[in-house]
DNA sequence: CCACGATGAGACAGTGACGTCTCATGCGGG
DNA sequence: CCCGCATGAGACGTCACTGTCTCATCGTGG
């Protein structure tokens, strides 16, 4: 009877990334539940938008926490952070491709605050000489969110194995495609 | 007078890319033109879609001969053709996320064509041994497709200057953030 | 200078999604 | 067992966007 909530925007991000000009009735079909129980909990289309950008802020949040960016180097923190960030996955290919969010300069509060986290950790690896100073910090973490939302997508269309998401994601960030000599 | 059709959807591109439910009259003033010319030369929304498809497959064909993909090593003929993509980047971001197209699995021929010669290209570098095999040429794709439209995004929205474009795409899918012993 | 073609602005009806409502169903707790 | 509450299905009016139309304007070529 209870229905779950974040699943529900879970279901609506993974639709909703890949066809965004979905239909009320359509996020309602792919969540399971119906129009009506939709309009019930989210007022409205602004408000399911504004509901995912909370959950995915607050999901980020706590994977960030669970990650613990300040242990060992940084190399390793990005690659827990990339483990802790799957389930949520196509939560943030929805957030980072529907930019509408910050529509007039506004960013949001707790993306900037996200995005500074990150920042801070690829500055970290930079100072502590594990990764390159010419990429700049804003670039590898756009970089990070892209691989995520790409590889996301990958997945749901049956392009790479679900089971290499961190795999693939960490190592062409970190590594890169390039065949080194030691490797 | 006479309208510049490619231009118009290449602002169209940008817009959509960014705001996926933009109206067509948004659309038309972000294109610098007014609701009824838009309508005159795309019957409908659908028809916009579909001539940004073909543009992008169109100019894209276009990038891939003059990147002459088939000369010198994989790593240079990969960086001209994202040299040579960085025009149409927010057509190809646009395309990459708005997925709808694909529907009912019926991938577009001329897509179908691109990702074969992106994919040949990745595993003619895997073969002469100077990219990783164990990354897979289709994650590497679609990779390659991610960070060409994060970076146009990251550019569009001031993050990264235009000018490192290139520079930032080829380093990063390449080489990677992780600093090696010998660069 | 004139005529033609393209464009921009606005009006107009049609359409489809939206948001709200009611009602019947079904599960769970008391 | 029965009551209560959430849900699903559907109906309904509203509204915004759509697609088409007309008309005035503009600049371009003849």
């Amino acid at each position: 009877m209870a229905m779950d909530r974040d699943q529900v925007l879970r279901d609506a991000a993974a639709l909703l990334s890949r066809k965004s000009t979905a239909t009320m009735d359509e996020v309602a079909r792919a969540a399971g539940i119906g129009r009506a129980t939709l309009h019930r909990h989210f007022a409205g289309r602004d408000a399911l938008v504004r509901a995912l950008e909370e959950l995915g802020i607050r999901e980020f949040e706590v994977a960030f926490d669970n990650a613990r960016l300040d242990e060992g180097t940084a190399v390793e923190a990005l690659k827990r952070l990339v483990a802790q960030a799957e389930p949520n996955a196509e939560l943030l290919a929805f957030l980072v491709t529907e930019n509408q969010l910050f529509e007039g300069d506004q960013v949001n509060e707790g993306w900037a605050r996200l995005d500074a986290r990150v920042g801070a950790l690829f500055r970290r690896g930079q100072q502590e000489g594990d990764i390159r100073i010419d990429l700049s910090p804003a670039w590898l973490t756009e970089a990070l969110y892209g691989l995520i939302g790409t590889c996301a997508w990958a997945v749901m269309d049956g392009r790479v194995a679900a089971k290499d998401f961190q795999y693939m994601i960490t190592e062409l960030l970190l590594g890169g495609a390039r065949r080194s000599v030691e490797q």
